[in-house]
RNA sequence: GACCCCAUCGUCUAGUUUGGUCAGGACUCGAGCUUUUCAAGCUCGCAACACCGGUUCAAAUCCGGUUGGGGUCGCCA
């Protein structure tokens, strides 16, 4: 049976790496099904918050990863006091101060990585620094290593130090992390060797990075996943974008649902090099997900935007949202464009811009505009049928082409000159909106 | 700087384990079809094995080096 961990730091919101790495650990453990423990790292008693906790809680909610076992390194520090003051007691650390610092020994470490094979140190490289970089050498001018702090001053575990004890005491067996954290493996090695605890397997995965090749960072694009949240990506498209990051589940096969992804993981396929992060595909996969989502699941997700907005109350029109929904699938690809495309259907007034208009709107169209809005208005059954069988008319009544006259109607009834059907938007609209606004436009 | 990791189209990747069938798919971009505009859809196109050497009948694939990128070097996690 194994068992994997996410281990986040509740100093900030869940970020979209984290998300990455918790979905790789996530999926290796059903997979395998094994347990997921979440672990909370909060031994920086300044800069841990229970907001982001909680945020970061609500994020794999909304992502789909459900835990098994939560524990809190808050909660464990006399069970990291109590293994310091063993490695002490033996002579593998000292104190100073109040602190507890692990003696680093001179030795060559072989680790073997699950996704990169064998990895070689030399412990003798982690030398000790002066303040101005240069390498601290003891009295016969050798090189002095650094040792590790376990304990800090203030009595809270250092990182390393309670990762170990914790994988360790939860019988972690896979180590699931970013391939930052590479370089500290060797010393929880030789942590895990002094305790006599056996180490748990490693897998280190590659970084995600930004689109200009550097760090993932809020000036290369949004980096919580709440904030994609708020943009309107669906979980379920981020997901599936996120694992097709530095991961491929073959057959050229893209769009996958998480339980697929699942069956066919194998964490010996992952890649090794870091991979940016695009806007573009993700945009991409969350279109492929909204376009053929049923009509009033995908209601149901953008009700609330539309409430923030302010475009419906509590007492909207369920099938009205229904048919705009299905008439704008596919051409959007996140919810704020869709927000931006269909903001005339839910406004009172629009606004047509002066580029619009000069583009559009001729004043020598002032007649036949009053005469459509005066056979539109005199219809019982106003639809999309009837609303295009009367423009017809009036169009060739007038010995127009219909052309000519479907752009201007269509940037007066929605400020836009892009979007679906004209008659379809007409019928939306209802035929109050529509004839007010076809009068209102020459004004 | 030291140590570590990595290297296929601009981007995500398949192919690397087991050398030949190999350079394929997707995003983006461009062209066309369709059309009432915009999307969507369909068709087509542009575009890559970083470089140098070695092994071999044969190298994207194995080996060495170079270059480039990334990471780590906190009493942060």
């Amino acid at each position: 049976m194994i068992k994997a961990r996410f281990a986040p730091s509740p100093t900030g919101y869940l970020h979209i790496g984290g998300a990455r790495t918790a979905l790789f650990n996530f999926m290796y453990v059903k997979a395998q099904k094994g347990t997921f423990v979440l672990r909370i790292e909060d031994t920086d008693q300044v800069r841990s918050k229970k907001e982001y906790e909680e945020e970061i809680l609500a994020s794999m909610k909304w992502l789909g990863m459900d835990f098994d076992e939560i524990f809190y390194q808050s909660k464990r520090f006399d069970l990291y006091q109590g293994y310091a003051q063993k490695l002490v007691d033996q002579g593998k650390a000292y104190k100073q101060d109040n602190a507890i610092l692990f003696k680093m020994e001179s030795c060559e470490l072989k680790l073997y990585d699950l996704i990169r094979g064998e990895i070689n140190f030399d412990t003798s490289n982690f030398t000790a620094r002066n303040e101005d970089g240069s390498t601290v050498v003891d009295a016969a001018g050798s090189p002095v290593l650094k040792d590790e702090v376990l304990i800090k001053n203030d009595g809270s575990p250092a990182y390393s130090f309670a990762c170990v004890i914790d994988d360790a005491t939860m019988e972690i067996t896979h180590v699931i992390r970013g391939e930052d954290h590479i370089s500290n493996t060797p010393k929880q090695m030789m942590m895990y060797e002094a305790l006599g605890f056996k180490p748990p397997k490693f897998a280190h995965l590659p970084l995600i990075m930004g689109e200009d090749g550097g760090r993932l960072s809020k000036r290369t694009g949004a980096v919580a996943v709440s904030d994609y949240k708020a943009q309107g990506f669906l979980p379920e498209a981020l997901v599936n974008y996120l694992l097709l990051l530095g991961w491929s589940p073959g057959n050229n096969q893209e769009i996958i649902s998480l339980d697929s992804a699942i069956s066919k993981f194998s964490i010996k396929k992952i890649n090794k090099a870091a991979a940016v992060f695009s806007m573009d595909k993700l945009r991409w996969v969350n279109a492929q997900y909204t376009k053929t989502m049923d009509a009033q699941k995908l209601v149901d997700f953008l009700v609330p935007f539309l409430k923030e907005k302010e475009y419906i109350n509590d007492t909207f029109d369920q099938s009205k949202l229904v048919k705009v929904v299905n008439l704008y699938k596919g051409r959007f690809a996140d919810i704020n464009e869709f927000l931006e495309r269909t903001d005339f259907i839910f406004i009172e007034d629009i606004v047509i811009d002066e580029e619009m208009r000069a583009k559009h709107l001729l004043d020598n169209q002032k007649s036949a505009f009053k005469l459509l809005s005066d056979r539109l208005s005199i219809l019982d059954n106003f639809d999309t049928l009837s609303a295009e069988k009367t423009f017809r008319e009036v169009v060739s009544e007038l010995s127009l082409e219909a052309s000519g006259l479907v752009h201007p109607v269509r940037v007066a009834l929605t400020g836009k000159d892009i979007g679906p059907g004209l008659f379809e938007t007409m019928d939306i609209l209802g035929k109050d909106k529509t004839v007010k606004r076809l009068l209102k436009v020459f004004k």
